[in-house]
DNA sequence: GAGAGGATCAACT
DNA sequence: GTTGATCCTCTCG
């Protein structure tokens, strides 16, 4: 498996949530090969969107990563569980898009095993679930999609998407409608709608 | 150095 | 529908 092109992230940021849909996150965990297809993804716009962690151009130690360049891996913590995302957008413009769920595709029996013998579909239909699933925490903030040992690399045509509004935003004005949430039709690992 | 809070999940009633 | 878990970062002093 061969990572994915630096061109690819070098599109505009909800072009690029919805191109996400159908590729591999690839973890090569030092007690397997962990292998999942992304199939529902957010976009976060930065500056004018009330409900990133950027808006507004807030610039800190922890949002630092989304002023980078595209490609970059941006993790962090909330509550019990680590999410992850891609930052997207030239330097200096600081979007992002969350990963909010994968498929499983290789290493079934580490995710299973990670994730406590609980039924398959519950392994990774949630950005919380997915990376217990994979092994990601906080340790791979700053590093590149595009660089082992996770990474980012092609998949498999995905036919239908859907989009609606996001998930889990509150008191965020207009921004709690619009509809920057990418999901694969009928895919049965999405996570939980409103 | 203390306190608050969040792009979540699972286990309750 | 409600709530506890319990982690990292940000803000204020």
């Amino acid at each position: 498996m061969k990572p994915i092109e630096v061109t690819f992230f070098q599109q505009p940021t909800l072009e690029l949530a919805r191109h996400l849909l159908g590729k591999y996150i690839v973890h090569e965990h030092p007690r397997g090969v962990l292998i999942g297809k992304i199939v529902e993804t957010e976009a976060y716009m930065g500056p004018d969107d009330r409900a990133a962690h950027s808006f507004g151009n807030r610039r800190t130690k922890r949002t630092e990563v989304m002023f980078g360049e595209p490609g970059l891996i941006y993790t962090y913590q909330m509550h019990t569980h680590t999410l992850i995302n891609v930052v997207s957008a030239p330097t200096d413009i600081p979007n992002a898009i969350l990963i909010r769920a994968v498929e499983p595709v290789e290493g079934l029996d580490l995710m299973k095993e990670f994730r406590n013998d609980l039924p398959m579909k519950q392994w990774t239909s949630g950005p919380g679930k997915l990376t217990k699933a994979m092994g990601i925490s906080m340790e791979h903030y700053g590093s590149h999609w595009t660089d082992k040992p996770l990474y980012m690399a092609e998949g498999e045509h995905v036919a239908s998407v859907s989009t609606g509004p996001r998930i889990g935003i509150q008191n965020s004005g207009e921004a709690v409608h619009y509809p920057y949430r990418f999901w694969e039709t009928d895919n049965p690992f999405i996570s939980k709608t409103r």
